[in-house]
DNA sequence: AACTATTTATAAGA
DNA sequence: TTCTTATAAATAGTT
């Protein structure tokens, strides 16, 4: 339109068509700011060059939401009730499979039991007599697992009290209580007078706490936890 | 711009107004237009007149939705994402429900046991054994249900034999096969022949279907089903 | 980014 | 609304 007539077609020139995209925007957004003043309207433009820049323009007297509301207000274009439906159907989706999973519980837990058929019946006690035997299974486990913690305490808490024995012997010191030995077995160790805790035994006062002897020549032994 | 330069401000006359405000929207569109196809942009404007009307325009490359949607992207201005935000939690909400409730499922038929604490092991095999109980309780209910239901169906047959004996004699023919009575036994009624059907009986040729004698002075039986 | 020859848009009038 | 047209404004090509 200057220096020129040009023909309507994409410019092939990405420098040039970058200058004229830059130099058109400035006119339009002038035009609607004019247009804007002018004539009392309300205005939106947004535009997406070809290597993606994103411009607005918004009449000062608007915002783009509302303007955006308006549209489709007036247009009754579906700009996002698409999503909204679909996210919708999800959520009705997930709620009935969360219904059936109740249930499930529930017959599971032995109620809702009512409409079921014998063979469902069947089933179920034969499921819930499978989950029993691994639950028992497991609790069998859980109980071994913690009388193998205990017997490791209680061996650590013995060789702790060995060698305190054997370095109170070095001293020519008689140990004031012995620990029962009864050949291995799990149960606690024999300590049959009534006490406060199970594994206490006696210290010397002034090796109370088995560890501030800076400078000491003990030993420091801990307790396993 | 043309026979006499304007003030950007205004119009007071309001056909004026609404005269301007058509040529210079067109003027506007066209010069979009033609950003369009010289620099390949994608632009949308949406005006509304001061007296409330609407117009578009689209670039033909793009949709009004899709410019919006990479509007707020790029802006990260909410348009209309409130409602959708919050449907996104609440599917979320329900989505980690259903976790749980798998989870507890998975935990109540004996699977993923292994991170559980003896304390709940042993709840679990409590709950476990009560299911169990109840579980079995409804199959006896279902079974028991079942015999009550064969019983009746046996006392109707009964009941239509002793009816047709009865009938029988009154003709002064004797019956070939008699019914034996245990005396109200729930077991199937003593039929100590080898039979093709437990509740078989003997019927004249005549009376084969027992309810197709139209004018008989017959009486007709139905078994329950 | 600035310049400017030219095209385009448009204000006012019909 | 559209057409006309004088003139303002926009801008293509250049620097």
């Amino acid at each position: 339109m200057a220096r020129g007539k040009i023909q309507i077609k994409l410019i092939e020139n990405s420098t040039n068509r970058q200058v004229t995209y830059s130099k058109r925007r400035n006119g339009l957004f002038k035009k609607a700011s004019e247009l804007t003043v002018l004539c009392d309207a309300k205005v939106s433009i947004i535009m997406i060059s070809s290597t993606g820049k994103l411009h607005e323009y918004i009449s000062p007297t608007v915002t783009t939401k509302e303007l955006f509301d308006q549209y489709q207000k007036t247009t009754g274009k579906d700009l996002w009730s698409t999503h909204y439906k679909a996210m919708e159907e999800q959520l009705e989706k997930v709620k009935e499979v969360n219904r059936k999973l109740r249930r499930e519980i529930r017959q599971t837990m032995g109620e809702s039991l009512n409409d079921l058929e014998l063979e469902d019946v069947l089933h179920l006690v034969e499921d819930c007599e499978a989950s029993l035997k691994l639950i028992r299974d497991r609790k069998i486990k859980v109980i071994s697992n913690q009388i193998e913690t205990s017997k490791k305490k209680v061996r650590n808490v013995e060789d702790i009290h060995k060698k305190l024995l054997h370095e109170l012997e070095l001293r020519g010191e008689d140990p004031q209580y012995g620990l029962v030995d009864d050949g291995g077995d799990y149960d606690i160790i024999g300590y049959h007078n009534e006490g406060p805790r199970i594994f206490a035994f006696h210290l010397q006062p002034n090796q109370q706490c088995l560890h501030n002897g800076a400078g000491s020549d003990l030993t420091t032994y801990h307790l396993l936890e």
